[in-house]
DNA sequence: CAGTGGTCTAGACCACGAT
DNA sequence: TCGTGGTCTAGACCACTGT
């Protein structure tokens, strides 16, 4: 483990098992060097990556503070691995509808750079929230990476499977956000009216060597649809 | 200026420049050590900071590539400074409705951690991209740290007169979106139908400090609306 | 002015990728 | 095995905050 990743982490729980609020201030610099036993650029980057993700902001001169938004059942647009802690908290489920091999569409084709005779595996499921029907999602991995697929495995968490399974390393993701109306086949999947609003996000999700490997489409109902962004300026 | 923000603006306007595209290999480490003059570590920190930014992706082993999404047109969510960027990039520009000073809603109070008897400047403007509707833009400042504010300014770039003319430095912000459906004023401003889609955007924008200073709501236009982000996984 | 975080260095050593 | 990026150190010096 890394000396950096173990102190973020360390702290981040300390941060949540002390329940602490907005503001509170964190040991100096210089204690957390001698707690940890490591040099201050570790401290320094451990602390860089908990202001990135959010969870504190420093600043100089003063100290080292708390970071936490105000609002409670929001999810997340930027926690990492496609939505892991989310589903840890919001208790979200998934049906399967569809999963086979095929041609991708001419999107999804352009999206993970391949050609429209390449197979993918493509996975079509509705996912619940606390029971509620939360989104559609259709997803198309490219079989050449993602070599292979069962029910099974998309019943849990497919990021999961891919980095521990397979041993592939996601590196990052290109999101696109769109708001329109609800056509009648996705109406009735949410249990909502056509016409009514949904929310589209599509993401190009690429391994640490730039591939894409996976382009998914979510629509989402917009009754649930409650996402949060901390961003540092 | 500091070393590692000059060499990352360098490459950023290289990459531009030379209109270098996805998976472009970039020079080595060792070669950017040498061509600006600094030690690994600031090379280092320059290259972190263009990834944060979604510019570049480094693998280990291997080189450090441009890092390029596909499509044009869409808003970026996490664009620094409230939208300079996109505002010269998409030709955004406002009108203004109201501007006074006011007592906060009870929403805004809560937002901006103030009392219900404070002062706050309040700004409501439309904001057109091309010419056409954008949204409904809805701000609150704490006037105690933005203690003046005139239709100049606001309809200039207020963030810049914050840092620049107040000498307040921006550090944070948290944001807020959901989908709804137009109510009949909503619908009215932006040229749609009552119950049509909107997206509802609320950030609340913090200084270096920690303290809250502007709570916005915008309303888009669901038309115009194509947000991307780029992540970090 | 003391306290605290931020920048930068030079260099050792490690881990991953390509060949 | 070699090229390349990643981690980590010890320490000098700088810049902002608060008393």
């Amino acid at each position: 483990m890394l000396k950096y990743q173990h102190i973020a982490d360390e702290l981040e729980n300390y941060i949540e098992e002390h329940k602490l609020q907005q503001g509170d201030k964190l040991p100096i610099l210089q204690d957390l060097m001698i707690q940890f036993d490591v040099s201050k650029s570790t401290v320094t980057k451990a602390l860089d990556l908990l202001e990135k993700k959010g969870v504190v902001f420093q600043v100089r001169g003063s100290g080292i503070f708390v970071r936490r938004h105000k609002r409670q059942g929001y999810i997340s647009l930027t926690s990492n691995q496609g939505f892991k802690k989310n589903l840890e908290e919001f208790h979200i489920t998934s049906e399967i509808i569809t999963l086979d091999i095929r041609k991708p569409t001419k999107e999804a084709a352009v999206n993970l750079n391949i050609g429209l005779d390449d197979d993918v595996y493509y996975v079509k499921r509705i996912r619940y929230i606390h029971g509620q029907t939360l989104c559609i999602e259709e997803s198309y991995f490219n079989k050449s990476i993602v070599t292979y697929l069962n029910k099974e495995i998309i019943t849990e968490s497919i990021f999961n499977y891919i980095t521990e399974g397979l041993g592939l390393n996601i590196g990052f993701a290109d999101t696109y956000l769109h708001v329109d109306k609800l056509n009648a086949e996705e109406a009735e999947y949410l249990g909502l009216q056509k016409g009514d609003p949904k929310l589209e996000v599509e993401s190009v999700f690429h391994l640490t060597n730039g591939q894409p490997f996976d382009f998914s489409k979510l629509t989402y109902n917009y009754v649930q649809s409650q996402f949060f962004l901390q961003a540092v300026l």
